[in-house]
DNA sequence: GCGACAG
DNA sequence: ATCTTGTCGC
């Protein structure tokens, strides 16, 4: 078990060297996860993105204003690749890049919205709930595609949504943010409520599929990926 | 054994 | 996620 450096003040983060241990940590943090309504509007806004080159992890962070949606700061952070990618394990792969990234930017975002899920995994941890934890922030999880859990095509008109079912219960809404184009799959990370993830992805995705800073936050990270290829 | 499977 | 150009459709 290898450590890294302290976001939360007292506790170090762990990174698990296998599958097996990666697994143990999912189910002792997820018991930490907390949906409890915000307690506050959000004044700022985060989108957290990451791409990969051969060796490299680029995380990004983007910021903007909620009210306005205008970018007020963005920080990233390139570091090598440790872990593999497997469906259920995404934040061990993303997550050490994410968090240096987090640690640069001059204060911390009201609400992260990820790229990926929230409680609606397997062991109820996806990246956006582990993230969230780590960092002791609001989070959600705004995913292109279903990793588990039944649901129903939602309607074709924008803001349509649909109950994403995980053991019985409602985990995720299956949300249209643009009418008849491909629906994002949102669900509450921490520290809020599913219909609050809701309502902040469909009053970030004004313009496109994408919440606006998931948006601007993959852009950049796939021109930070770039440069870094073409310097090699 | 076979199919599913965030990014 | 990444490898890659043009092309079909609104």
């Amino acid at each position: 078990m290898k450590e890294g450096a302290d976001i939360r003040a007292g506790e170090s983060i762990k990174w698990p060297e296998g599958v097996a241990e990666a697994r143990r940590l999912q189910e002792e943090l997820s018991k930490r996860v907390r949906l409890a309504p915000l307690r506050k509007r959000p004044v700022t806004v985060a989108g957290v993105d990451a791409s990969f080159t051969a060796d490299k992890t680029v995380a990004v962070i983007t910021v903007f204003e909620y009210e306005t949606l205008r970018p007020l700061e963005e920080a990233h952070c390139v570091l090598e690749t440790s872990f593999p990618y497997l469906p259920g394990y995404l934040s061990f792969r993303e997550g050490p890049a994410i968090l240096c990234a987090a640690q640069r930017l001059g204060f911390m975002p009201d609400v992260l919205i990820f790229d990926g899920q929230g409680i609606a995994h397997p062991r109820r941890l996806g990246i956006a709930s582990h993230m969230g934890l780590l960092l002791g922030r609001p989070s959600i999880g705004c995913a292109k595609s279903r990793l588990v859990g039944e649901y129903r095509e939602p309607p074709p008109e924008k803001g349509a949504e649909s109950p994403l079912y995980l053991d019985g219960r409602v985990a995720a809404a299956v949300l249209r943010t643009r009418a008849g184009v491909k629906p994002v799959f949102v669900s509450a990370g921490h520290l809020i409520t599913l219909r609050e993830a809701v309502e902040v992805v469909l009053h970030c995705a004004v313009r496109y599929r994408l919440p606006e800073p998931l948006r601007a936050a993959d852009g950049l990270s796939k021109r930070l990926r770039r440069a870094l290829q073409q310097r090699s």
